[in-house]
DNA sequence: CTAGGATCCTGTCAGC
DNA sequence: TGCTGACAGGATCCTA
């Protein structure tokens, strides 16, 4: 799914097109992708927490809108704006087959698609956003972390394998499977070594390289996702532009040459290089 | 409490 | 062509 930097870039893009705008029906085409009652209301927030994204309405009633694996949405309006899981839905004729949720506003409309469906949109109460499980149980980002705190955030999952453990929300917010990627191979960290025997220093190093690395896709608009005013169009490019491993199996290793292998790591493909990444003799 | 695996669902692609 | 299994930018639930 989006990672945070996509979700952020959703979010920007949301700010720029219906903020403040009303929400003036909301058609629900699949039960499973809308929980609670549908909502109708001017937007007066928009909200990121995690990979969490909180429309807040005038009613005292808030959308949480979680896109999962294959989530997106897609406004069409004045312009088109999409972003979340790269696919032909950007710039498809909408909605289709993978539309879950309409959402018309005044000025144009918003489509959830969400191919798998373990995405969803769920009405609650805006005061108790923050109470909600899902948000409640998210960990800080790697920005408001310090290395200290996230040190002693692994000492206490010593048996976990680092890539499972900064996928793990409640550790640290905000990484999924490319930026742990990314994140692990800037810090020349091998994906498998258990989170207890990373030095304090190589804490520090794995931390930096997350918010450099997702710094670095905000900027790009994330890496999957689509603008276009009329037929000139923008599209998010992290992938191309500065991945350096995630996806690039076979490709040589932009620090040494060597070729980035793909290999499956807490149930997840996972990219590295071999020689930047060794695998320890022993945990 | 932690750690690991199955699971939700649809679609695509490689290999027979 | 048709089938089959693996896999997919996430998180939760169940088990040991």
């Amino acid at each position: 799914m989006p990672e945070l930097p996509e979700v952020e870039t959703i979010r920007r893009g949301l700010l720029k097109y219906i903020f403040g705008k009303k929400i003036q029906k909301i058609e629900v085409l699949c039960d499973k992708s809308f929980i609670g009652t549908p909502q109708i209301g001017k937007i007066v927030g928009i909200r990121r927490f995690g990979k969490a994204l909180i429309l807040d309405l005038d009613n005292q009633k808030s959308l949480m809108i979680h896109l999962r694996m294959t989530g997106q949405l897609i406004y069409d309006g004045e312009e088109r704006y999409a972003a979340g899981h790269p696919s032909d839905n950007f710039t498809a004729k909408l909605p289709n087959k993978q539309t879950r949720v309409i959402i018309e506003l005044e000025n144009g409309t918003l489509y959830f698609n969400d191919q798998r469906k373990f995405g969803f949109i769920k009405t609650i109460i805006t005061k108790d956003v923050e109470k909600d499980p899902f948000i409640q149980k998210l960990a800080k980002e790697p920005w408001q972390m310090t290395p200290e705190e996230f040190y002693e955030k692994l000492q206490k999952h010593q048996k976990s394998l680092i890539k499972a453990a900064i996928l793990d929300q409640s550790l640290i917010c905000g990484l999924g499977n490319i930026y742990a990627d990314e994140s692990l191979f800037a810090a020349r960290i091998h994906p498998a070594r258990r989170a207890g025997t990373l030095t304090q220093k190589e804490a520090a190093d794995l931390l930096i390289a997350a918010r450099a690395v997702m710094d670095e896709s905000i900027k790009s608009g994330g890496s999957t996702m689509a603008t276009y005013v009329k037929a000139d169009g923008t599209k998010g490019d992290y992938l191309e532009k500065f991945a350096k491993v995630f996806r690039r199996e076979g490709c040589p290793c932009p620090r040494c040459g060597t070729k980035v292998i793909k290999t499956k790591v807490a149930g997840r493909g996972t990219h590295i290089c071999p020689k930047c990444q060794p695998e320890l003799a022993h945990d």
